[in-house]
Parts: C-alpha cells; structure tokens; sequence
DNA sequence: GTTCTTGACGTACAGTCGTACTTGGAAGCA
DNA sequence: TGCTTCCAAGTACGACTGTACGTCAAGAAC
C-alpha cells in the first residue's frame, strides 16, 4: 500500500468525519466535524484538500459540487496512529496502554464482559496455533 | 495542575528517554534517545530547552553541565495523550482502540493472564460500588 | 600556554499546521 | 436582469516542528 505522511490532529478530525459521513459534500462534512468541534468551513475545505494531497482522500466534482470520499481505509490509519503512539510512549509494548484503558477508562458492565469475550477468545488462538 | 501545550512528538521521545534516565545531562539523555532513534545532540538540547519552555522539564546548572529532570509525570502525560487520541479517532469512547490492541497486538500468554486479572479486579470494584 | 574536546547557547531555516479571508463564477430568485 | 447566496479555489500567515550549524568559553592534554 502507499505510504501516507501521517495525520495531524486537525486533519484526523476531519478524516473522522469523512470516514463518518461517506462520500459527501464539503458541507456536510462541515456539519459533520462541527458537532464534535466548531471549524469554520473553509477550514475544512482546506483539510479536505490536505487530505487529497496526502493521498488519504479523493474527489470528484458532481456539477460544481465537490464530492470527497476516504481513500485509506478508518482501520489501517488508526493502526497506524497507535502503533506510533504506542511505539513513541512505551516503545512497542502495548500493555501499559490497556492497563491505562482498563484502569483509567470509563467501562461499563457489559463492556467487561466483552473484554472478556475477546480475551477469550485470543487465548484459543494462542492455543490453536500451538498445537498446530 | 498547570495546563501544558500538548508535546509534539519529536519532544515526546526525548521526554520518554528523560523519564527513563531520570535527572541526567543532554549527553545521557541523548544516548537514551538514540537508543530508539539517531538523532543529533544538538537536536536532543534543542527538545530539552523547549520541554523546559513548555513546563515539562526543569534544569539547572551543575558547574557547568546542565542537568535536566522530569517536571510532568509520565503518567499524566500518557494520560492527556491517551485521552487527546481516543477522542480524536473514537469520539471519547475507547473500547475499538481496546478491540484493536487485543485482537491486532502481540499479546504473550502471561498477558494474557494479567489482562484477566486486571478485568476481574475492575469488575469486582465495580461491584463493590454499586452495593453502597 | 597552545591546541583539542566538550558543552551551553543563540540562531536558523525550511516544512507543516491551524485557521482563515478573498475572489470569482454558478444558481436561484425578485 | 440585477441582487443575493453558495461554493470552489487561491492565497495568507503566524506558530510550531524537525533538524541542525556556528560561536564561544571551560577544562583537559601536551
């Protein structure tokens, strides 16, 4: 896949967006990012261009309405994005991240159940592929 | 507590080498960078005098070596960091960044066995709560 | 005491980011 | 047809980032 320079804060928020609202006019993308944060329109119309540059976004014009949509995938950019952080803050050992989220974070009761579910069923993996 | 700009992410691995070596000269601090990462010892002061500027490290002069420590706990700055991150990519809720690390993550056995007991003891606090 | 080494400190400088304002054309309406 | 509104596209611009280089002085070595 192509190597994209990496996301900055203002840019991700609008990538969210994006992602959100599929393909879609500048306007309501707008609308879209302001609910979480005001941003005037322009400025993101200029992030939209950014993110085009960067490879992250495209568009076409439908009549004289730009139309963007996502070009890199919500799931391999928020991997990247934490890989770096984890990386950068623990050096690559992602434990001391879930013990921050688990500890620190806001978990619900069925959230810990699914935890659970997932732990689960990462351990009969493990053990599938041991096996094998 | 202060509010401190966010570190960009060159500062953020110099400060994590300042956390790991303690107070400590530019040249030991560079070497704990360089660990992970070459990057000029000119480079090292220069994230050094702005970790100072922006209230996350102290220094004084030693004779005539400058000697730099912590002034912000990694814990917290994890947790802004953490917390800037999870709003950003998930709107606040951090359960898919769980869901990515779990499922996307290297995660050895014995983690897998902590990550248990780290569950058991949050739900049963949670427990706890909801009877008093 | 002249040269080498080590460090602090000031300065630099292009690139990116955040945040718009402005201009000019197309569409809708009075 | 002239006025108003909507949008794309260009331009702007200061702050922050990444990455150093150059200078100057203190101490070490000879």
């Amino acid at each position: 896949m192509v190597d994209r320079p990496a996301l900055s804060k203002g840019e991700m928020d609008v990538a969210r967006a994006l992602w959100d609202v599929g393909p879609a006019s500048v306007r309501s993308i707008h609308e879209a990012v302001c609910e979480t944060r005001k941003m005037d329109f322009t400025t993101v119309q200029t992030y939209l261009r950014r993110l085009e540059t960067k490879s992250y976004a495209a568009s076409r014009l439908d009549g004289r309405i730009r139309i963007y949509s996502a070009r890199a995938k919500a799931r391999t950019v928020i991997r990247d994005t934490v890989d770096d952080l984890v990386q950068r803050l623990f050096g690559g050992d992602s434990m001391p991240l879930m013990r921050h989220l688990i500890e620190d974070g806001e978990i619900g009761p069925e959230e810990i159940e699914e935890l659970r579910g997932m732990i689960d069923g990462l351990a009969k993996k493990k053990q599938a592929k041991e096996k094998s």
